[in-house]
DNA sequence: TTCCCTGCGTTTTGTTTTGGAACTTATTGC
DNA sequence: GCAATAAGTTCCAAAACAAAACGCAGGGAA
């Protein structure tokens, strides 16, 4: 089954990780949870590609998680703001920050 | 930044979704904490291939989220069991089910 | 007015991962 | 011997990805 399939699966979870269950979404949202709102702050905190990431903030907005907002005119920029819908998922984050810092230590020094 | 560097990570979410963050691991964890645990339940249940269904396995296993059990001497047959560290996911779970519930309505039927 | 800077992406070029399907191994039952 | 079952493994083409360069619209400095 591919990947794409999985928004139509009679079991929520499936439909739920069809938007937020790939690599790097979920970091993007811890991103927002912290308050960035910034392309390029997500891609400096995250470290993924500006690629990934485009396609990523693309598809979040489409799904209703985030909201684009042009927040200046000229030039025009847009930053991308948590809808009720995306914080809804802050809960499920928490418990995965507390899981990490539980059960998963920093084996050896990472730079930042 | 490659996906394999993220388990030593500063942040523990980050730590986190390099166990459980890619497309089908936390689509294991939801068959498992549904009581299934042999290969075949999670390879038709989830409906990835064995291939994937293998290689996740084995990095659940190495990450003590499940234990590899041999419940069968002759033939040898192996099934995944929930470790505690495993079963403290299922709140996040739980929180990715209501809110598939509640904002990924299924468009269009979907078999089984 | 020429040049560099910032913010936000897009394109390009290889590498890695994935999907799909067939194959293996060990054992039981017919 | 022959099919079935369970748990993987192997192969190849297709898709996703990482890294880095490029594009573009304005701003500021020289």
């Amino acid at each position: 089954m591919k990947w794409s399939e999985l928004s139509d699966n009679w079991c929520p979870v499936a439909r739920t990780l069809s938007v937020v269950g790939d690599r790097w979404t979920l970091l993007i949202l811890r991103d927002a949870y912290l308050g960035k709102s910034k392309f390029e702050e997500f891609a400096e905190s995250s470290g993924m590609t500006r690629h990934i990431l485009a396609e990523r903030l693309k598809r979040l907005v489409e799904e209703g998680v985030l909201e684009r907002r042009l927040y200046s005119s000229a030039p025009k920029r847009y930053n991308y703001v948590l809808t009720d819908k995306g914080e809804e998922l802050r809960p499920a984050l928490r418990i995965m920050k507390d899981w990490g810092k539980k059960h998963m230590p920093v084996r050896r020094e990472a730079k930042a």
